[in-house]
DNA sequence: CAAATGTACACTAAAATGGTGAACATAGTG
DNA sequence: CACTATGTTCACCATTTTAGTGTACATTTG
């Protein structure tokens, strides 16, 4: 399960992506309406400012905003982050591969096969998830 | 990622399955060759005996064994045992579902529609995962 | 009975998780 | 310039999870 930093992330970056365009938004202002933890909160959105993805005001009108248009923000990049790998054994993880102990051959293990399929769907559905395609609001 | 005692557990039952008919094995001796933490081995041969997929038995020329024939053991029961929920969100999840707190409908969440997704596909390939598919050896 | 096995239950060290505290730096306003 | 509202830094903390280990016990076979 995704830990609750990742979840609050999300829910930070889903918002900050429906006021893109719309200045800064004060970090007690999210906290509140997003029902997030403040100070918490303040630890992710500085990370996801460190990675590039928000920037920043300080002083009076301050406050939060996405640098970056909502559509080029994906989840992949905020799972990584916030989970470390997307793979589930380090044998099929493309960022932080590290070679089995058990297995004599890697090609011929049947086990890596299955998590790798996982991975590359998982990774291919956090990726085509971007923040854009995350508030568009589904038809009636 | 998975847990080390997930991961003994897959390599404990596909050695045990490539023994299946052969009666028993020693916690020793499948401790030693796979190269398994013996004293965590014998927890998790336990948790798998109490789950009926492994039986054991005392004294001498004792040891475990595969209860279940191969095609009748996956990942997922495997994966759900000694990870807890396969679901990245518990609001997908459907052992273990809980509400979420952030969201007014989740029929119209979008993150909820991502993880959905990865959960049933996640879900698919391990439970054709079967102990008899990971044995299979690969066509040269 | 003795030896070889698995069983039970408690315990522990280290790391990860989910935060909080206190002081500081900066930008804008009067 | 001083004040105040904001974000920033860095350290700290309690709880839970992970990955085991210690010790004693129960059962079966020879």
């Amino acid at each position: 399960m995704l830990s609750q930093k990742t979840r609050y992330a999300m829910v930070a970056l889903t918002r900050l992506a429906r006021e893109y365009g719309n200045g800064a938004m004060l970090i007690s202002e999210l906290a509140k309406s997003e029902r997030l933890p403040q100070r918490f909160l303040e630890n992710i959105l500085l990370d996801l400012k460190k990675m590039g993805i928000l920037g920043s005001k300080l002083g009076k009108s301050g406050g939060y905003f996405l640098l970056r248009h909502p559509k080029d923000v994906n989840l992949a990049e905020i799972v990584r982050q916030f989970e470390g790998p997307i793979a589930l054994l380090s044998c099929v993880s493309e960022k932080a591969y590290q070679s089995c102990e058990f297995c004599k051959d890697e090609t011929l293990c049947n086990i890596r096969k299955v998590f790798k399929e996982i991975r590359d769907l998982t990774f291919e559905k956090l990726e085509n998830a971007t923040l854009e395609e995350l508030i568009k609001t589904s038809p009636l």
